[in-house]
DNA sequence: GGGACATGAAGAA
DNA sequence: TCTTCCTGTCCCG
């Protein structure tokens, strides 16, 4: 159940496991049987835009002899996807990023080959929908909602439907721009055009509210009554929030003076399980957020039981006081508001 | 063993 | 706005 900085973490897991190599495509589950296509090909590399994944496959020299064509399988997780790798100790070694386990879905972790290196004897399970095996290792893909493999023009159509990704290089502010202008042409709500992969790919149910939390801002607010100061600001600190992401594999928004310690024993029964959970060094998931999944919790900063409702088809969760329309309202609309996390400019540098 | 639920999105109505 | 699809986990009886 990934967001965007998820999947750039897979598409450098890809790179480094399988990056020019030749490998071996397979679908275990028969449901993606244009893999076979694909087998004994070079996968050329990995490219993450917003939530989708592209592995491009070289030319065949037996099946492309007329016009060489690029292959790209197209992959999204959904919301149940997720891949499993396993492999030689240095393939494990040689991809993770910040921790030694590498499932890159809901938990990354390692398919369990007995500790002998036996990693080509492992049997994937029967739902696995697409296998990549190279020389040192293979990853499996189980429950994505895309995979697929598209032509050039088809990785186009799919990128034409995306808004700027916060996590692609943006030099010129091109990215932000589009991201501003689209919300303050819009009646609806900033809540739900967060979660509009138009308006800008990438961020998922985590991020919408954490962000918004962190803007103090009100979901229900109509996306055209907020200025562009206070867009601009929403826009670095995604960028900011997702790149901490992308470098640690967990979402962790909280100030480190806003982490209570108490909550563990309120929250230790609630789920919501991330990358790295069990690794002592790094920020709790019960302390990692303002309001996702803390409905009927006090907030961090003010006490107030934390509110959840549907919006867009997903709930989202906000603290009333905090990101009241009302009490915010001056802030937002002024060309300049005061900030709140300019207070508390960035998530700290814990578990690099 | 059943049901609820989950970091998602497309297509029908 | 609704239904559907994809899988795994946890809680309950």
């Amino acid at each position: 159940m990934p967001e965007g900085h998820t999947v750039h973490r897979l598409a450098a897991a890809f790179e480094r496991a399988f990056g020019g190599q030749q490998v071996r495509t397979s679908s275990p589950q028969g449901r993606f049987s244009e893999a076979a296509q694909l087998d004994g090909r070079v996968l050329l590399g990995a490219e993450a835009v917003g939530k989708h994944l592209f592995l491009p496959f070289a030319p065949s020299a037996d099946v492309d002899r007329e016009a060489p064509v690029v292959r790209h399988v197209h992959i999204h997780l959904g919301l149940y996807g997720s891949w499993t790798f396993a492999g030689d100790p240095g393939f494990a070694d040689a991809h993770a990023i910040g921790a030694p386990r590498l499932r890159m879905g809901e938990q990354e972790e390692e398919l369990d080959d007995g500790g002998t290196a036996e990693w080509r004897r492992i049997v994937p399970r029967p739902t696995v929908r697409l296998r990549i095996a190279g020389a040192c290792g293979l990853a499996d893909l189980t429950g994505p909602t895309a995979c697929e493999i598209l032509d050039a023009d088809g990785r186009q159509t799919v990128l034409d439907r995306l808004g700027p990704d916060p996590l692609r290089p943006d030099p010129d502010g091109r990215g932000r721009r589009r991201f501003v202008e689209a919300v303050r042409r819009s009646r609806t709500s900033i809540g739900a055009l967060l979660m509009n992969q138009k308006i800008v790919a990438g961020i998922g149910n985590i991020y919408r509210a954490e962000l918004l939390f962190r803007a103090r801002l009100d979901p229900f607010v109509p996306g055209r009554d907020l200025s562009t100061g206070l867009l601009d600001q929403m826009w670095e600190d995604l960028v900011a929030l997702m790149t901490y992401g992308a470098r640690t594999g967990r979402i962790v928004t909280t100030q480190p003076g806003h982490r209570e310690i108490e909550a563990r024993i309120i929250e230790r029964s609630r789920g919501t399980r991330q990358n790295g959970d069990e690794d002592p060094d790094v920020v709790p998931r019960e302390e990692s957020f303002y309001v996702y999944h803390r409905q009927t919790l006090p907030c961090r900063l003010c006490g107030t039981a934390v509110r959840s409702a549907d919006l867009s088809a997903r709930t989202v969760f906000w603290c009333p006081r905090c990101q009241s329309a009302r009490s915010r309202r001056a802030s937002w609309t002024r060309e300049h508001p005061a900030a709140p996390w300019a207070l508390v400019p960035d998530v700290d540098g814990e578990a690099a």
